[in-house]
Formats: structure tokens, sequence, C-alpha cells
RNA sequence: CGGGCUGUGGCGCAGCUUGGUUAGCGUGCUUGUCUGGGGGACAAGAGGUCGUGGGUUCAAAUCCCGCCAGCCCGACCA
């Protein structure tokens, strides 16, 4: 096939787009692949339109090669099932709705868990049926409050979504484990880098969850990697290790200080430092001699808000991420100025454990991180304006109603599972695998007869992969200053002749011909075959759109050779004219 | 949700402080001539409700208010 730039719906921008920040973003708008068409909304155009197909190709014959069969729903889907799992009150504000002619109410589907779950019931009812793998590649809509930097988020957006109804738990690992190897090849052919991290939730319990991450600065997940072990890991899935519990028989019983204008941590470790009867003759305070406690609102999705209070060291910040992860469904707001007006036994600034908890003065639900230890001691706050207390021990001054995982977690922290040092990067997220297990079968009521006759609920998993997301990322990945370099699997075309003769001389023809010859060879090429285009300006646009393969037509063909590119490796080769086809052919994907 | 910055031909920008002829520059686009291996040269053109709605004024791109959109930062501080 053969894509003309003379007719070819393009127009390549000499400017960077002001708006566009991320590189992937910068680019595809620049090289003519997007264009904006509304808030977090892209227009495809015939070269971005080419590799979105590509990669969907790509997702598509692994998911087929494992088995999984491919079915496709609307977009536009009715209340009731989401209304039954809870979903259309869970998502809040993150789902579009809207209502037909009648009132009744619709909305563009976010993920399509339900539907899959009601298609199989509809359809299947015996254990013979299972395992059964379905999925799409559909359109997908989430409101999201800040879509940014181009396709990496979006509100509308392409997404491989597929689903394994299984009898049991066993069946369930086997399916994980299919779509789990199946993404690793997948990932593999598109050219990306990936991690894949444990996605692990504690309010999910035991419901095995991975993420895969393409490593990058501008990615909005944050994950660890254990630098010695394989331990990977979600920074809101970390689960530190319980601490050993300390001996506090011989510690001192715990004293108030007035410790004036001290609201900040790093003021009270200063004060701490420099009054005679406040510091330690050992070492000087830290900020991590101190337990701050945090006061968060967590609104529930019946609009429900409680307070809640957390405990963390000092020298710590509460992970809203990490923190929200384990309220879930519940999501976080901010305990306002109104909030502790209200609350009489908050002392903004001066809050101590010793008032937080649901049998304490103020009522509210207090947590410990969990990385603090029975019999640990602590400075403070209070609850009284300008005063601490030291010596605060855990499990003999005070309790809370419960442990979680909240603090940040840092570069260099221990790893769980062997102690080393964790390395925390950045990524964007373009797969997650999940056992779902039950809670959809049960709640739309798929159940199947088993060997014996008996009723069982089906046990599910579900596999996404972003795949206009995994566009971006591949742009990321695979790009310099001088534009994109596609991976030979996803780039819109193998190869892109530049005529870089005088017009009417033989370069034109010689490019002809090799277009001729390579598209025989069921290559897509890209000839420039432009009018009055100077050649700076054909060789910009052959880096910018960036096909892994440029050929050169230019003063060579005199001699009968032509310059043969690798884009990706930044070499070149002088072919014959004659040899150019199948010496390009036979050049190895990269 | 809060804060900051921004919105002027396709793209990148100036003009706004201090309101006043026909809103300007670069690039891109059209036409012509030249040029032809790194966004080439010269010339002549087309293209604008100055994001949007309201207000002030004899007069608004410019001043004021609302809204919309974009980018960045933040979201908890014991």
């Amino acid at each position: 096939m053969i894509l003309r730039m003379s007719t070819m719906f393009l127009r390549t921008l000499r400017d960077d787009p002001v708006d566009a920040e991320v590189p992937s973003h910068r680019l595809l708008v620049r090289a003519g692949y997007i264009r904006r068409a509304s808030p977090g909304g892209y227009t495809w155009l015939p070269l971005g339109l080419r590799t979105l197909n590509r990669v969907a190709t790509i997702v598509r014959e692994e998911m087929d090669a494992i088995g999984a069969q491919e079915v496709h729903f609307p977009a536009m889907l009715p209340r009731e099932p989401y209304e039954t799992t809870g979903r259309w009150t869970d998502y809040g504000p993150n789902l579009f709705r809207l209502q037909d002619r009648r009132g009744v109410d619709y909305l563009l589907g976010p993920t399509h868990e339900e539907m899959f779950t009601l298609l199989v019931k509809d359809l299947y009812s015996s254990y013979k049926d299972l395992p059964l793998w379905l999925y799409q590649i559909q359109t997908k809509f989430r409101d999201e409050a800040r879509p940014r930097a181009g396709l990496l988020r979006g509100r509308e957006f392409l997404m491989k979504d597929s689903y394994s109804f299984d009898i049991d738990q066993d069946g369930l690992q086997r399916s994980y484990d299919a779509h789990r190897a199946a993404y690793l090849r997948t990932f593999d052919r598109l050219g990306l880098p990936y991690a894949v991290v444990s996605a692990m939730s504690g309010a999910m319990g035991g419901s095995a969850s991975e993420e895969f991450l393409f490593p990058c600065e501008s990615g909005e997940d944050t994950f660890v990697s254990c630098t010695k072990c394989d331990y990977a890991a979600n920074t809101e899935a970390v689960r530190v290790g319980e601490p050993a519990k300390i001996d506090f028989a011989s510690f001192a019983a715990a004293v108030v200080h007035d410790t004036p204008a001290t609201p900040t941590i790093a003021t009270l470790v200063d004060l701490f430092n420099s009054r005679a009867d406040l510091k330690r003759g050992d070492r000087v305070w830290t900020a991590a001699d101190t337990l701050k406690n945090v006061v968060v609102n967590l609104r529930h999705p019946d609009g429900r808000i409680e307070p809640l209070a957390v405990g963390v060291p000092g020298d710590r910040d509460v992970d809203l991420k990490r923190l929200e992860a384990q309220v879930a469904p519940a999501e976080i707001v901010d305990f306002t100025e109104e909030d502790f007006a209200k609350n009489k036994n908050l002392v903004k600034g001066y809050i101590g454990p010793t008032a937080l908890g649901e049998k304490n003065a103020s009522g509210i639900r207090y947590l410990l991180d969990r990385s603090i230890a029975i019999g640990s001691a602590w400075i403070t706050g209070a609850n009284a304006p300008g005063r601490h207390v030291a010596g605060l021990v855990y499990g003999r001054d005070f309790s809370c109603d419960g442990v979680v995982d909240a603090a940040d977690v840092r570069d260099g922290d221990p790893c769980p599972k062997c102690s080393a040092k964790l390395h925390i990067r950045r990524g964007i997220e373009i797969g997650h695998v999940f056992q779902l297990g039950r809670k959809y079968a049960e709640a739309l009521g798929l159940t199947v007869l088993d060997q014996n006759g008996k009723t069982q609920v089906v046990t599910m998993g579900s596999y996404g992969i972003g795949v206009s997301r995994a566009v971006a990322a591949i742009a990321e990945a695979n790009h310099d200053e001088l534009g994109l370099k596609w991976p030979t699997a996803v780039s819109p075309a193998d190869v892109h002749i530049v005529i870089a003769g005088k017009p009417g001389d033989e370069t034109a023809g010689a490019g002809e011909k090799l277009a001729e010859e390579l598209s025989a060879k069921n290559m897509t090429v890209i000839l420039d075959d432009r009018k009055g285009v100077s050649p700076g300006v054909r060789f910009k646009d052959a880096e910018l759109i960036g096909t892994p393969r440029i050929i050169i037509a230019g003063r060579g063909v005199a001699t009968g050779v032509v310059e043969v590119r690798d884009r990706r490796a930044g070499t070149a080769s002088e072919i014959a004219l004659a040899d150019a086809a199948d010496y390009v052919a036979k050049m190895p994907a990269t």
C-alpha cells in the first residue's frame, strides 16, 4: 500500500503546540496523528488511526491466541445493572450519565463488568461451558476531573477489556495466569518497557491484582521496586511489615510541656532541641520522634461524611492515594476550618491521640500507621493550644481503632519482602489484571450447575489494556528531539520514501518504482511525492512522522544508489537501487 | 475542589500598562519566478465575531464582572 504525501490528509506543524507538555502529546499533534476535539477527547487522523489500529490488532491477536473470544457491547448502557452492583452510585461524578426522551437513565460505559456478567448469565448455565474468556475493544467514557497530557488521560479512550468466567478459584488462577502471560507478550510486541507491580489493595482482601506500568516521568502512578529481589508494587499497595513490639516497662511517664508557637513539626523539633529541659543527652530530636495526627473527612458513596484521624511519624506525610485505596469506595475530602470549629476537642496544630478514637472525647475514628510499634514513645499534641506531650507510649498511654498503611513511601525504604532498599519511580498504567472473585456474579445472579447438580456462583476476573493510552506510551518511549521513531510493529507505515532530487529528474521515477516494489512485497509505504517542497522539509517531516525506515532517493540515483536509513538506530547505508526493496524488506524489525 | 498563569487567522507570538484611523509579526496556505541533500530566496495575495456573554464609554483586543476552555501547581500539617 502506498500513502502519497501529496494527497494524504496530513498537516505537520513547524512549531510545538504550546498547550502540549508531555512529549507524546506534543509530537502526536505536531506530526499530524491526532487533533483535540474536546476536553479529553481526540480525533484520530489517518496516520494516528493506522497506529491505533495496529496496536489494537496486536492486542486482539494475543487475546485470540489464548482462546479469548471477541464480542462488542454498546457504549451507551442501561442504568439498572449498574444500580444492582452499586456502581451507579460508587462511580460518582466520574460516570457520564444521560437520559433518553422519556427520561430513562443511561450511562456511557466506564468499564463493562456488569454487561459481560449478564451476557454470560443470559446464555450459559452449566459448569461444562466454563472456563469462558470474552473480550471487547471498546470506547470507554470517564468524566475525569482533569483530563491532561493528551491521550494519557482522556475522558474518552479506547480500551481492551476482557473477563474470565470460572467455576472456582483454581480456574480463576489459570485464567489470570493466561491473561498475565498474554499481556507480557502483548507489551513485548508493542515495544513497551513495563514493570509488573502488585496492586493488591487492603480493602479488597486477598484478591490478586497486578498493574503493568510503563516507567515514565510524566506518569501518574508511583511504584516501588526492590533493588535486590523481585518485589514491585504500586505505592498505594505497599504493605510494610509489622514492627517488633518495644518493651516499655522502664519508660518514664508521659509529661505535658508548654510549647508555645509550635504549630508545625519543624518548629516543635527545634524547640525540643533548643530547650535545656527538653533536649536529649544521646542525640538530637528529629521529626521521626514526633507523631502527627491528620484529620480528614471520608465521603461515602451515599454522601455521608465521616471524619477520620490518622497518626503517622512526624517525618512522613500521609499519602492520600494510599489511604484512599484502603478506605474505598469512600473518597477523601478536606477537613475544613468549619469542621475544626464544630469539634471542640480538636485543637488545630496540637491534636493528640488521647483525644482521638471512637471511645475518646472527639469520638473520631483513629487509625495508626502500620509502622508504629507497640511500646514506642512519642512527642505529640496534648490537645491544648501551645502544649505537647512527650514520652507518650502506644499501648500504654493511648490506643487506636485500627492500623492502616498511610505514611508516604520513600526511595530507600526497606523492602517488605527482603529488607533491601526500595527504588521509587513513576509510571503510566497500561494494563491491569484483576481477580474479581464473585462480587459481580453474586450481585447479578450469575450461577451455573456443577457436576453434582449444585448451583455455584461463577468466579470472575477482569483484565484491561488501554489501547489509545498505549499509543501515547509507545510514543513516550520512542522519540527523540527530531520526532517519533515507531517500533516496526506499530508504525503507521513500514517505510517512508523521500524524493530529494530536482523536480523532473530521475529521483521521482526511482521513488515511484521503489514504492511499487515495496508495496508489492506487502509493505506500507509513505511516498513523499509532493511538488515544490524543499528537501529540508521532506527530511524533517520524515523524521517527525517517524517510520522506522527512511529511503532517500536523491543525488545517488544518478549512480544507481539510494540511501536507506534506520530511524531508530540512527544509521544509514547506500544501497543499489535495484536491491533496495529486497534490502528493506529483509531489515530486521526493531 | 482550591491557587496561579493563559486565551488575538492552521501553528507560534506582539499589541492591553496609559481605550482612539484599516489589529500587527513569524510560520503555514494560494499564485508566480528562481532554487533543489536539511524547515531555501524574492514578489504578490487570501485568511480574524481578538474564547464567550454582559457592563462601563462618544469609542473596547485594551477597563470591569460572569461563564467557557487550556496549561501548571496544590489538595492532609499533627
